[in-house]
DNA sequence: TTGTAGGCGTTATCAC
DNA sequence: GTGATAACGCCTACAA
């Protein structure tokens, strides 16, 4: 039994080949009668439209491919279902591709995503250079950047991102709440300015409560967990005793957490550790992580939306589209309140 | 800047299409000389060949599909991560599609790849049941199921599993090993044969210890965190006191062991715990969990490559194709001994 | 070494 | 209502 395509059907139903697929694409050019005659053949048939046939006229491949760094990532794999299950619901499907933070695997993707023709592009936790941005153009679709930097505009590239500076305001605002008052912020990799904003917010919320910055008790992570264990020395080890850390991301504050246990302190007694992201881990440890929480689904929902709307108004300088920053949730656990 | 297609290169070129198809795929049959200066003039107008009408005609899209039942998990996310990176190697493209374990959805998800004309599909944690499996079939090419169920056999389908019995024996034996006499098995959701399998395994080593096996030692879970946490009652609440427990999964131990460690008790002083994966979580939680790793990144990558090698002898009996077991790997944490 | 012609499976534009 | 015919972008006999 090989594949059985239109033509096969129209010779079964003594019809021509456009006849099956008015048919088959309900048009009312065609009698009921034999509509639905060339239907029910077509079940017996086993028929599947072939996507590709169809989209090389038609000029639509109702396809999204979706570049990440990797797909192993909690926040990325949530962006990701965000995406697909919105995309599925408008009849769309989804190429993966992951560029494990190297440009030239990310370019490799656009370029694949070029010849695969998808009908537009996320790209998510990417810092876009000039050159990326070159080939990100290239494709002549929309491209939507998720929590990503650019260096320069694009024609097509637009963008969502969270309040990194509002979440960082929450957070130390929460820790200022509950009394504290030395506050460190541990940082995430160097250069990123995610971390730059974050920082900024922690910053305003202390000039805010009228308590002084102090660049000593900033102390450097890498944004993984290696980054927030490292941390602890620097923290606990002060003759002002330090009560509370506001850290780049969860994963940084597990690993400062997970050190603080281990090395016998109490949390939040002896530490209250507020994180950012609010992946799936930070519900599952004990205690659980208080935390700033992404919007991600709807962040992934927000990005097809707006690669669906900017394809539908196929003006190219996407107008009535413009950038969206989504502001993050604190969302209060163990790791601040006793519970 | 419209696209650019072979048509419009040999415009430029002054020769036929026929030769510029020729220069691009590197054909022997076109002289170095315009071979070189076709494809400059490619790159300088950038094209990009359309993978559509190039499949349409080859036959092959040099893409599979990868039905998820939610790219949440971080089993599934980590499969994913093995598939891709396998798969792009060999030039290959991933199509993601979850089903959120909708029976619906999964069928759907099957038709839309198959009108997508994949090359090959891989499917994880699924149950096929009969009516999934016909349309399975009805693709007419290779299908892999990592970690999943069939209820009949199909003609194009092969499977590739981690040994769950044998996992259980290596976790039961590990607690035997430390002492442990009263073990508990905390179950999976109903009906599940993975649960089935992991119990034997459970049973057997203890058989194997001449411990008798004891049926009220077998607690209900559900696979999730609120199982484990939900089973806690059941375990510490005895006369006779039950000093370790192998769960299901991960998730179920974490929900046990974040149940324990807030009534008081420690671990692995009051209760050792053992669960299976070993997902991400399961090294950042505080104490880490001992658990049965699944080797997943090489459940991935051995199901591309078995999707590769079913497309390349397209015998569709698949000879020399047969279903693989592979082995999970004891992983000694902080959960059973003090580190 | 190069050009011509046909076809892959669709949809769309004409006639009839 | 229905049937030829062309087109989408590419590959590949066959001819020159």
């Amino acid at each position: 039994m090989p594949r059985v395509s239109i033509k096969d059907i129209a010779r079964s139903a003594d019809v021509s080949h456009s006849t099956v697929s008015r048919a088959l694409s309900d048009s009312p050019l065609v009698s009921a009668e034999t509509k639905e005659r060339i239907q029910r053949l077509a079940r017996q048939m086993g028929y599947s439209p072939d996507a590709q046939a169809r989209s090389l006229v038609m000029g639509r491949t109702l396809t999204v491919g979706v570049v990440v760094t990797t797909i192993i990532d909690p926040f990325v794999a949530e962006l990701v279902q965000g995406i697909e299950r919105y995309a599925r619901d408008g009849n769309y499907s989804v190429i993966l591709a992951s560029s494990d933070a190297e440009p030239d695997r990310e370019i490799a993707a656009v370029e694949m995503l070029n010849s695969k023709r998808v009908d537009g592009v996320i790209v998510t936790s990417s810092r876009v250079g000039a050159l990326y941005q070159e080939h990100l153009d290239r494709l002549h679709v929309p491209v939507v950047l998720v929590n990503s930097r650019r260096a320069q505009a694009g024609r097509y590239t637009f963008s969502i991102n969270v309040d990194n500076r509002d979440g960082g305001v929450q957070a130390v605002r929460h820790l200022l709440d509950l009394g504290h008052r030395r506050i460190a912020y541990i940082t995430g990799p160097a250069d990123h300015s995610d971390d730059l904003e974050r920082l900024a917010g922690y910053r305003h919320a202390l000039e805010e409560a009228d308590s002084a910055f102090d660049p000593s008790l900033v102390v450097p992570g890498d944004g993984r967990a290696a980054g927030g264990e490292a941390a602890l020395p620097a923290i606990m080890g002060r003759e002002d005793p330090i009560t509370a850390a506001f850290c780049y991301n969860d994963m940084t504050a597990l690993g400062l957490m997970h050190a603080a246990l281990r090395a016998g302190y109490t949390v939040p007694g002896d530490l209250a550790i507020v994180g950012f992201d609010d992946i799936i881990l930070a519900s599952h440890v004990h205690p659980r992580l208080t935390t700033i929480a992404q919007p991600v689904r709807r962040m992934g929902r927000r990005a097809m939306k707006m690669v669906l709307k900017l394809m539908d108004n196929d003006d190219p300088n996407g107008s009535n589209v413009t950038d969206v920053v989504l502001k993050g949730e604190l969302v209060v656990r163990g790791s601040t309140v006793f519970s």
